[in-house]
RNA sequence: GGCCAGGUGGCAGAGUGGUCAUGCAGCGGCCUGCAAAGCCGUGUACGCCGGUUCGAUUCCGACCCUGGCCUCCA
């Protein structure tokens, strides 16, 4: 089956096929790096890790970029406030994105272009529309002629004339039209600032990612994503620039938009202020189930993100890695299992993914629970759990680890199977006051155990 | 106001013109020293009103409500 993927140009599911099927290239719309990003911002880089890790099964190469955008008046703002030279605050930030990224289960990206470091390609790329007459420069600016690029408005479903009449922006004098966007703007001498042919300045936003896609991908991409707020104005502009600088050819042939995470019943966004950070989401909970409740539902449906989502999901991962916790000794392969294959084609549809895992760790535990269960039929369900699971980039741990793990929880294990040992004891003397009182002291600690079989288990309680 | 998405059982969330989503929580049972975990069983779900149809949660229309974009934003 080829993978179906709902295109924002055409409003429609389309099969997705590569220009080239031996390279695969996609951009992801990246961070600006000033500050934490919130869950909100990890959504996008989530689903479309999900996306990458299909196409590369798909594909004998797949090219995947990640911009970090590092000049930005945002950042320039965050330098003045804090004192901090912007270099610092980039690189800071930089750091701290990848630490989270890392934490979430995404992998890099084959290319992280900074901004920065594609000044003279971006040049180059405003000099190319200038000299189509696509841009013009004035009074130190440079502008996209809106007017010069008859399909403007195409992906966001916007009307030209409209845009113009209806600009609610206070409209720079120098604007030809409206709708017109900054390409490269001057700078003062604090503000950060390259020498160009219009005087010393730095690149207007979207400039940066046209460039950048260009560079690294050349001019015609298969895949641009990002959030849907981004489709307009930002895409809408990548496309004006790109489509114009290359005469007219097609920039990306699919676009792909991740709806966005609401929070307290509005979307989680810096300026509104309801905004959860990653950072700050780690401490409190596993990574693991923050990952899962952004794939649990479809990446084109709004989320609302809740503390009740993430309990959840981490009891939903409780029940997995205890599935695969009882399904320690069985020898089995990671084997990507039809169903949910099938699930991430159309349209990386993850619940339905999700579903069919759940619905293998259903019959590994029925089987599970028989006297004498089939080796071959666990290996079976075991090798279906581990594949599904790796194709979302779940249930990559030791189930142990999982169970383990407890974010800021400083719980001495020697001291806990100490205990474990003495309530033995006593429970073999049947003396089950002070077994009962051993693991009320354990559960002071966070420590939940189970009787079994073979013993006692232990495992932390998660917040 | 313009342009987009949506409204599914207690909650989260897929999907479909006519048997089942799935997960979390609840309830009953089994198991257990007691728990926990697990297993088995369990719920008149599809915003409202019309229409099309033998039959609509699923298609069409109106209405109500929610969210997003139109300005920085994942």
């Amino acid at each position: 089956m080829p993978i179906q993927l709902y295109n924002s140009l055409s409003r429609r599911i389309e099969p997705f096929a590569p220009l080239d099927p031996e390279r695969v290239t996609m951009y992801l719309c990246g961070p600006t790096v000033y500050n934490y990003v919130h869950i909100g911002n990890a959504r996008g880089p989530v689903v479309f890790d999900v996306l990458v890790r299909l196409l590369r099964r798909r594909y004998p190469r797949v090219v995947y970029a990640r911009n970090i955008t590092d000049v930005d008046d945002k950042i320039n703002a965050a330098a003045l406030e804090t004192g901090a030279p912007i270099g610092e605050i980039t690189r800071r930030y930089a750091a701290v994105y990848h630490q989270d990224m890392d934490a979430l289960g995404v992998a890099p990206p084959d290319v992280e272009p900074y901004a920065t470091a594609h000044i003279g390609p971006i040049v180059a790329m405003i000099q190319a529309l200038i000299a189509g007459g696509h841009a013009y420069a004035a009074e130190g600016h440079v502008l996209f002629d809106v007017g010069s690029y008859p399909d403007y408005g195409r992906l966001s479903g916007r009307d030209t004339e409209e845009l113009i009449a209806g600009a609610r922006v206070e409209v720079a004098p120098y604007k030809k039209n409206p709708a017109d966007f900054v390409l490269w703007k001057p700078s003062t001498p604090e503000l950060p600032g390259w020498d160009s042919p219009w005087g010393r300045g730095r690149p207007g936003w979207h400039i940066e990612c046209s460039a950048m896609s260009e560079a690294h991908l050349g001019e015609t991409i298969d895949i641009h994503a990002g959030g849907v707020d981004l489709l307009f104005p930002h895409h809408e502009n990548e496309i004006a620039q790109s489509t114009c600088a290359h005469g007219g050819k097609t920039f990306a042939r699919w676009w792909l938009h991740n709806g966005m995470l609401t929070f307290g019943g509005a979307k989680m966004s810096k300026s509104l202020g309801n905004i959860e950070k990653v950072h700050d989401l780690l401490q409190r909970h596993a990574a693991e189930a923050l990952r899962y409740a952004l794939l649990s539902a479809h990446y084109r449906q709004p989320l609302d993100w809740s503390a009740d989502l993430v309990e959840q999901c981490t009891r939903t991962l409780d029940r997995l890695y205890g599935t695969l916790r009882d399904l320690a000794a069985v020898e089995a392969a990671p084997a990507l299992p039809a169903d949910v294959e099938q699930a991430l084609e159309d349209d990386l549809n993850t619940p339905a993914a999700l579903a069919a895992i759940n619905g293998y760790a259903r019959q590994a535990r029925h089987l599970l629970a028989q006297a004498a269960p089939p080796r071959g039929g666990l290996a079976a369900v075991k090798s279906a759990l581990l594949g599904g699971g790796a194709a979302l980039g779940l249930l990559r741990q030791d189930p142990e680890a999982w169970f383990k793990q407890a974010a800021g929880n400083g719980v001495d294990a020697a001291q806990v199977e100490a205990l474990l040992e003495e309530r033995r004891a006593a429970r073999g003397a049947r003396d089950f006051a002070r077994a009962d009182a051993i693991r009320a002291e354990l559960a002071a600690m966070g420590v939940v155990i189970e009787d079994g079989a073979q013993g006692t288990r232990w495992s932390l309680a998660k917040g």
